[in-house]
DNA sequence: ACCTTAAATAATAATAAATCCTATTTAGTA
DNA sequence: TACTAAATAGGATTTATTATTATTTAAGGT
């Protein structure tokens, strides 16, 4: 399990229980949106407000401890910052699942056509996961 | 200019006088968040309210006449469907370009390695634009 | 292990965003 | 021009997010 204790004292946030338990639920669900994530930490901390959950959150990931991924037709998701990679996105399940890909080569064609510094790319496709595609 | 008025038929939808407001704003400022879009609409079309421009625009998405823009620390973008395209998102200034360009080697990278149907895709690279880049 | 203190939380209030409701209006058609 | 289903206006309602502040706590020094 990743140890979110040091992670947090080195970007300077303390380690409160609250974090801990929000970072690990996250690292559990994967991608998952607010308002799952919320009905998941307060079985580990019944006490944890919603505010308490949204301040971290922004927090989090102005840090980059976390990623915010926007998806079309579902609400904001979060998930525990991994290797660059992009999303595969479910129309009929609303699964997402990452898939870890080179992406270099559409970096560089943007390059030669225009001078932009690329610093972060962002990547969903959207279509039909295999689970779907087989029961049907 | 686009004709709307037959856009709109074709996809039986009315072409009120509201929603040509809307789409003829939309493909001028090509994107554009709601509260913008507002200001800009109300000025052809004063007693447009915010209720029919949140209405309009979740129809229109889905009838797939305008598409929903999804980038990180801006709210929800609109832009009239064009043909497909990246996002350029400017860290500095806000600003969003496009760029027309061949993704198909990304798609076939995933298909190699994915039994996953492709129906879409959403790309958009960060960084910062040749205007910020020369000001500094 | 105990203080100290700056940071974080809980709980609620306040604000903002999005949707719902319904009487009235209007686009499209005959 | 009249009819009808669809759409709008405007306010009410709901949902989402942020702000406020008294209380609690993590982390570091003694």
């Amino acid at each position: 399990m990743t140890d979110f204790k040091t992670i947090l004292q080195h970007k300077d946030l303390k380690a409160t229980h609250q974090r801990l338990v929000i970072l690990e639920e996250l690292e559990k669900a994967k991608h998952i949106d607010i308002d799952k994530l919320y009905n998941l930490v307060i079985s580990s901390c019944p006490t944890l407000s919603k505010a308490t959950l949204y301040r971290n959150l922004n927090e989090l990931v102005s840090k980059d401890i976390i990623t915010e991924v926007k998806v079309a037709n579902q609400k904001n998701m979060y998930e525990t910052t991994k290797l660059p990679h992009i999303h595969l996105i479910c129309k009929k399940c609303g699964s997402i699942e990452d898939e870890v890909i080179d992406t270099t080569f559409l970096l560089n064609e943007v390059s030669k056509h225009r001078n932009f510094q690329i610093e972060a790319s962002s990547i969903s496709l959207s279509g039909i996961c295999e689970k779907c595609l087989t029961k049907v």
